[in-house]
DNA sequence: AAGAGGCCCTGATAGC
DNA sequence: TGCTATCAGGGCCTCT
């Protein structure tokens, strides 16, 4: 589900809500995510408050007052919802509100604040919750990922650089979160479109001019989208349960069989499978 | 070493 | 109705 639109739609959420919170309680249901929750998981955020909310890529970062950092990753179907809680049976977990918007299964985690309790809901559990001691840690943690679009490190001569006698393509190195992290598969289509690129052009032959078009453009799809609140496809996305409105901008992802939206252009937008993902893209303008 | 593919997991949907 | 197959917004690991 989240790119890193969607997940800094989460952080400014949630940044508004549990800053200077403190956690009463943790519940965890189910360790087996991604990243198995430790034993003692509860005890490092028990009595804690959040002094930040931050976001890299697509990870939540929220930092503690010990110097701890929860590290937050969606994974495709991960969700955080924040819902009121019966305070009088919170500690005996038996009576809560249930919002209609938030379903009754896979509701791994819970952290419970003062008047309100932060739920983590996730289907397929290819997210996690991971502990990081310190900052140093933290970096350690992200290293080996690339730069963030917004990043000054991600620009043309980078991106060339990059690219340069690669026979990998486009798309891929736009999902390589070693090259440049917090693109996905939704976006990764939306910013070639615009690029007027096609997908599946080798790193090799991609010109001075067409990494310049990926530079602005990675940035103006994902800048776009923070500015709609992410977008909606399938779950919802806000903590409050409100949806993106960035789907109902897609120029490509999902439109298969219809007709390319540039005003000059007779071509019909493809779906064909790149590395096993789904990629959209016109037939016509995108060269 | 780079790059492709498998795999982790559940749920929704399509097709028979 | 009830099966089976396919696909889904991510990312890590393995194999060649």
């Amino acid at each position: 589900m989240p790119e890193l639109p969607e997940v800094e739609i989460v952080r400014q959420s949630l940044n508004k809500k549990i800053i200077q919170k403190s956690i009463k309680k943790v519940i965890v249901r189910n360790r087996n995510l991604r990243i198995k929750v430790p034993q003692n998981f509860e005890k490092f955020l028990e009595n804690q408050i959040i002094s930040d909310v931050d976001r890299f890529s697509k990870y939540l970062i929220l930092f503690l007052s010990t110097g701890n950092k929860l590290l937050i990753h969606l994974g495709m179907s991960g969700t955080i919802h924040l819902l009121k809680h019966d305070k009088k049976n919170f500690l005996t977990n038996t009576s809560f509100y249930n919002s209609p918007k938030l379903p009754s299964k896979h509701n791994h985690i819970e952290i419970f604040f003062d008047k309100f309790k932060l739920v983590y809901n996730d289907p397929r559990r290819f997210g996690f919750f991971e502990i990081i001691k310190d900052q140093y840690s933290l970096e350690k943690r992200f290293e080996k990922l690339g730069p963030e679009p917004f990043n000054p490190k991600f620009d043309i001569n980078y991106i060339r650089n990059n690219l340069r006698n690669k026979k990998k393509n486009i798309k891929n190195f736009l999902l390589d979160q070693n090259f440049v992290s917090g693109i996905g598969n939704i976006y990764a289509s939306e910013i070639l479109y615009l690029s007027k690129i096609n997908p599946n052009k080798e790193g090799k032959f991609m010109d001075k001019i067409e990494c310049k078009k990926i530079f602005t453009n990675t940035k103006l799809v994902l800048l776009n989208a923070i500015k709609r609140g992410g977008s909606s496809i399938k779950d919802f996305k806000h903590i409050s349960g409100n949806k993106g409105s960035f789907q109902k901008k897609f120029k490509v992802y999902q439109r298969e069989g219809s007709r390319c939206k540039r005003k000059d252009c007779e071509g019909i937008i493809q779906k064909k499978n790149i590395s096993n993902r789904s990629t959209f893209f016109c037939n016509i303008c995108q060269k």
